[in-house]
DNA sequence: ATTTTGACTTAAG
DNA sequence: GCTTAAGCCAAAA
């Protein structure tokens, strides 16, 4: 197999259970890159596969939602988490209810 | 092959 | 709590 970091990105994004999410720093790592935060989030921005790859269950390392460039873009991902389940605290996520401890 | 970019993260002011 | 700075990695141009 290829095994690339982003097959293993997408990969692993699609294996995050509805209710849950996933930091980028926590999706790099188990991809075989720790650190590579940054390159996780550049290649949902390069390949936005809504459909394919939940990308809104990604947010950033304290809960924030950042990006998205599908529908009103932060507004839309704060919904479809909120609708998935997704504890939210204000503007955030609540991590320590609803972070994928991945499996 | 080199440069630029970016939906990150952490630390510091 | 917000802004700035630097470090980090991989993909796209």
């Amino acid at each position: 197999m290829s095994t690339t970091f982003k097959e293993q990105v997408y990969a692993l994004t699609r294996r995050i259970p509805k209710g849950k999410v996933a930091t980028y720093g926590q999706l790099a790592t188990l991809a075989g890159s720790p650190g590579a935060a940054r390159a996780v989030g550049g290649l949902m921005r390069t390949n936005p596969d809504i459909p394919k790859t939940p990308c809104h269950r990604v947010v950033a390392s304290d809960g924030s939602l950042t990006g998205y460039s599908a529908g009103h873009g932060i507004k839309t991902k704060r919904q479809m988490l909120l609708t998935e389940g997704v504890s939210f605290k204000g503007q955030k996520v609540d991590l320590s209810q609803s972070l994928w401890k991945g499996r």
